[in-house]
DNA sequence: GATTTCACGTA
DNA sequence: CGTACGTGAAATCC
């Protein structure tokens, strides 16, 4: 093996470079059309520099990168790029080769120990990544190609090859038959280019963490739950109190495990209230009808706090950093929209003011207005909807439009593209089918392929697997709830998917602009970015998502038809809580 | 010990 | 009979 050191890649801007990183500081590097080659971490800057776009397996080689001091400004990710065009969520090296070449994905080999029983069959060189299935050896898929740097440079050479496959699948969704659509997806490319980039913002998510002063948070659980014990008896004494705080509304001598849903059951009834169930919206309404319901509602959400949100999970989730760092998937779930463990994505509202600027930063925040209606009005395209996007409240217009109010008016807008049949919504959505039969139709249209166990595409091309489960063994009627639920589902991800795809491109878009200035991402929230940046450039950088969103809203925009108005709520800020 | 149910926070 | 997610504790299953 030999490394090239100090030698001019000529590499230049958007090559398509295979990059794999063997764990010895050295990373074998392809640019599309030459050979690989085995290069020092270091060199990867120089690389980097010439603004190539890396081609890797998954986010671990962005996570190295970083680690090796590098923020790649474009990259693919297969693994990214294999969810959206597949809708799978399995995206590991052995089905995203599977999938590029259309392999069986039931017979894609795994790593079998050897016992007794089972012998190892010899199937062919070792050294080569593709065994005689077709699929890719599973000790390949497994981390077997860092095994020396000629496996390392072939690992590399491999993403390209299915990089070209992914383009290619990513130019036929324009044109195949796309049932749960009326519109072709929209710039799929241009999905997987930002799909990559949200990878690659999740990976400096992790890495970078949520600033989180510590003392203000700690602060806020002991505001809920008292001081820190200090010792196992403390604590014991501690949630005693807790607990005697709401008992003592009973008479004397009745104990009830206020942690048990079935025991806080019988406490209601032997206060002569009788309930289904004991969730805090059910408890909301009987305020007021007995003295124990204010104290219980206040320990829910003290409990909650200690549980959740407490010590433990600031010490466990909080660095010596300040950071709070959870892990981050790019697109997982239903619609593909971005998802993050520790309670990153859950936190109360009243742990918000712990979320604070580190010192010389400020936060940069601002929340996508009215996200649904808008993105459904760009990927319907309806030419009314679209009209009504240009008022800042866009319920306004198709109050008027409709003849009701505003609240009626949204209610039937969020029930067309949840699927609410009922309520009040249900005969102003009479009104929706008759003036906006774009957007609406769009809508019937995910509804009844979903129904049908058809897959679905959202605007952005990710697929939507409907063909999952059958329901044999159904009664009728449980037969008709379960299509109706798909039907729901299927109108929710198109929006819910899109309106993900449309967020990422934003987000893609701020983490390169703002990159310059110092702007780093440190949260996002379906709908919400919050962006850290040095004080003196606060203004510059909230004036820049403003850019952003509005060339996002133009890039999803078809050609020969109005753009779609999508609008943001922004802030300048030290602490979360001072939003809005 | 693993899985399901209930509950509840966010969007 | 609105959707999605992650988390923690109790209840239940095996």
């Amino acid at each position: 093996m030999t490394v090239v050191e100090g030698q001019h890649l000529n590499a230049t801007p958007g090559a398509l470079t295979g990059v794999a990183i063997w764990p010895d500081a050295n990373a074998a590097v392809v640019i599309a059309g030459r050979p690989a080659l085995i290069v020092p971490t270091s060199e990867l800057k120089a690389i980097e520099a010439a603004g190539v776009r890396w081609v890797w397996w998954s986010k671990d080689t962005a996570a190295e990168l970083i680690q090796a001091g590098i923020r790649p400004k474009r990259c693919w990710d297969l693994a990214a790029v294999q969810r959206l065009l597949a809708g799978l969520s399995q995206a590991d090296p052995g089905h995203v080769w599977a999938v590029a070449h259309g392999l069986d994905l039931e017979s894609i080999p795994t790593l079998q120990p050897v016992d007794l029983f089972t012998h190892a069959v010899d199937t062919g060189d070792p050294d080569n990544p593709i065994g005689p299935d077709g699929h890719l050896r599973p000790e390949w898929a497994e981390g077997a190609w860092a095994d020396s740097g000629d496996r390392t440079m072939r690992w590399a050479e491999l993403a390209l090859v299915i990089q070209q496959r992914q383009e290619r699948a990513l130019a036929a969704i324009e044109t195949e038959p796309h049932p749960g659509a009326p519109r072709a997806p929209g710039r799929p490319r241009e999905t997987a280019i930002s799909e990559s980039a949200a990878e690659l913002i999740c990976a400096e998510l992790e890495h970078d963490g949520l600033p989180f002063d510590r003392m203000i948070g700690e602060r806020i659980v002991a505001g809920f739950v008292g001081k820190r014990p200090l010792t196992a008896d403390d604590e014991r004494a501690r949630l005693d109190e807790l607990d005697r705080d709401v008992l003592k509304h009973l008479p004397h001598g009745v104990d009830f495990d206020l942690r048990s849903p079935d025991q806080v059951k019988s406490l209601l009834r032997r206060v002569g209230i009788e309930v289904p169930d004991t969730r805090a919206w059910r408890l909301e309404g009987l305020r007021g009808t007995h003295s124990i319901i204010e104290p219980l509602l206040r320990w829910r959400r003290a409990e909650r706090i200690r549980t959740t949100f407490g010590y433990p999970w600031i010490d466990e989730h909080v660095g010596p950093d300040g950071r709070l760092r959870g892990h981050w998937t790019g697109s997982d779930g239903a619609a593909g929209r971005m998802t993050a463990t520790a309670g990153l994505h859950n936190m109360p509202a009243e742990m918000r003011p712990a979320v604070a600027a580190a010192s010389g930063h400020v936060l940069v925040r601002a929340d996508l207005g009215q996200i649904e209606p808008r993105v459904l009005a760009a990927v319907s395209g309806d030419p009314d909807l679209t009209r009504a996007t240009y008022a800042d409240d866009m319920y306004l217009p198709v109050a008027d439009r409709l003849r009701v109010s505003r609240e009626i008016a949204k209610v039937a807008v969020l029930g067309a593209m949840y699927g609410q049949t009922t309520g009040k919504g249900a005969e102003a959505l009479r009104g929706l089918e008759r003036e906006y039969p774009g957007a609406m139709g769009y809508l019937q249209t995910a509804d009844e392929a979903a129904q049908g166990g058809h897959d679905l595409r959202t605007y952005g091309g990710r697929r939507i697997r409907m063909s999952g489960e059958i329901d044999n063994g159904m009664s009728a009627g449980d037969v008709r709830s379960r299509a109706a639920a798909r039907g729901r589902y299927g109108r929710n991800a198109v929006i819910q998917g899109a309106a993900a795809e449309f967020f990422k491109t934003w987000a893609a878009l701020v983490r390169a602009r703002g990159s310059a200035l110092g702007a780093q991402i440190v949260l996002c929230l379906h709908d919400e970015l919050v962006v850290q940046v040095p004080t003196a450039v606060a203004d510059e950088v909230a004036a820049l998502l403003g850019d952003c969103l509005d060339e996002t809203a133009f890039r999803w925009s078809p050609p020969n038809s109005a753009p779609v108005r999508f609008v943001a709520d922004t802030s300048i800020i030290e602490r979360w809580s001072e939003a809005k």
